[in-house]
This record gives C-alpha cells, structure tokens and sequence, in this order.
DNA sequence: CTAAATGCTGGAGTATGCTCTAGGTCAAGG
DNA sequence: CCTTGACCTAGAGCATACTCCAGCATTTAG
C-alpha cells in the first residue's frame, strides 16, 4: 500500500502520515524501487489506536513515547499499560470537569431563558414606543 | 485596582490579561494618572466566567463574540444564550466521545495486564537464564 | 512514449494561545 | 534625590500540530 493509498483508508492527509513518522509516531515504512513508501496494510490497526488517543487529546509527545515502548516490543508491555493508566487518570479527571461545567453552563442557560423573559413580561407592560 | 493584584487574584498572567484585552475579550479598564491600567473588582465575575468557558476549552474567537454580545447589554440575552446552548451542545457531545474513549482504554489496560500475566507465566516455566 | 498523477525532500508557513523582550515611564520607600 | 519595583507599548518568539510549497523523481494510463 502507498502512501496515498493509505491518507485515503486512514482519514489522515499524505503530509500527516509523513509527519507522524518524521516525530516518530510512525515506523519508518519499506521503500520500493523508485524511494516510495510502502506499507503494511497491518498499520492500520495501529492508526486506529492513535486515533484514539488522538480523540481524547493526548499529546503528540505522549504518543510518542508510546510508540517507542510499543517499538521495544511485549517487555515494555508494563510501561505502557502505566502510561494508559495515567492517561486514563486524566481521562476520568476531564470527565468530572466537564461534568461541573455542563452543570455550570446549563444554570447560566437558564439565566438567561429567566432574562429573556422578563425583558418580555416589561415590554407587556411597556409596549414598544413604535407599537 | 492595578493589573499585578488582578493577576494575582484571577490567576491569569498580566501579559495574558493584557493579551485578552487586546483581542477584545475584556474591555479597556480606565487608567489612572499615570496611564496605568485601574479595574473595577466586578471584572472577577467575568473573569470567573470566561475561566469555565476556557475550562471547555472553548476557543477565544467564541469567547470573543460572547464578550462583544455581553458588551452590547441585555438585549442580547437570546444570541448569548444560543451561543452557549450551541457550545453546551458540542460539550454533550465531548461527554458522549470521552466515555467512549474511556472504555476502549479501559479495554486495552486490560489486555496489557492480560499480556503481562502471560510473560509472568511464561518465566514460571522457563526460568531466566541468569537465575 | 508521453502526459498526468503520484511520490519524494527539506523547509517555510499557519493557527491558537499565550509568553517574553526591549526600551522606556511612573510611584513609593530610604 | 534616587533606586527599586510595578507598569507601559509594540513586536518578536514559542509550543503544538499540522499544512503547504518548490523543485524534482517515479509511476501509470492512454
């Protein structure tokens, strides 16, 4: 698979794929005769899981950090699963900060449904100076 | 008062204050004799309110056009409330992404602990060769 | 065989949200 | 009076995460 190929399976754009490896996100794909790359269609899997991680905000750096370890093969299998852990801790840490600002954002929504309102039980008793 | 106490007390940085004010998200406070910025303690309300908006990672240009709403007094009231109903949407949203993403997490710690009880039982029958 | 499409590299550019610097001015304590 | 700390402006710089560009090579369809 090219690199073309793959931008249009994975959703990312030619540039980003070559950027991700640049970083090291990426392996560094085989070659084929003329220098172009090409992938296993395996990579997939793993763009999958990036895309995750990319989902709920993690890093770039993170990722990468991950990917190293994940590079290193099973051994590093506790490492990585410490770096979810603690990615999960964040992950659950937002959720509660999102909870309390929906909560806080709905009162504030209701506010001003209260505002809207009273500005038209005044304009009952004040029509408009163009009524 | 001045803008090092307002920093202290909000919690933001004097440039970032400075900065907000000039992309408009506060208003130009007066100055005193000297030409130095004096704010009035109400500016805190705001500044707690934008601290939310901020927490939801709203982006400033939203922020901006709520601030330029907000300027324009209560007449405003209904465009501000969808502002904020259209963001607490787009957070409803985040809630629902985020609870996705941590499961599937959860899902993979699962199998890393999965991976390192089996390289655990591997070594019970093969012990290392330095033991 | 050739033209269009696709790919390559290195490096510059973009958007967001600050953060810092240079080169001053202003105010309060010793 | 003079030093020190807080403040001023305009503009540069930074981190993140891409995105685009120039200029050239390779591949593929007709």
């Amino acid at each position: 698979m090219k690199i073309g190929e793959l931008s249009k399976k994975c959703g990312l754009s030619i540039d980003t794929l070559r950027f991700y490896e640049k970083i090291g996100l990426l392996e560094k794909p085989l070659r084929d005769g003329g220098g172009h790359r090409v992938y296993d269609p395996a990579i997939m899997q793993w763009l999958g899981f990036l895309a995750r991680l990319k989902e709920t905000d993690m890093p770039l750096k993170k990722q990468v950090e991950y990917a190293k370890l994940r590079a290193m093969g099973n051994k590093t299998a506790a490492l990585r699963r410490e770096l979810l852990e603690n990615h999960l801790q964040e992950l659950l840490e937002e959720q509660k900060r999102l909870k309390d600002n929906i909560n806080a954002l709905k009162t504030k929504i209701t506010i001003y449904r209260q505002i809207e309102k009273d500005i038209d039980d005044d304009n009952q008793h004040k029509p408009q100076p163009n009524s």
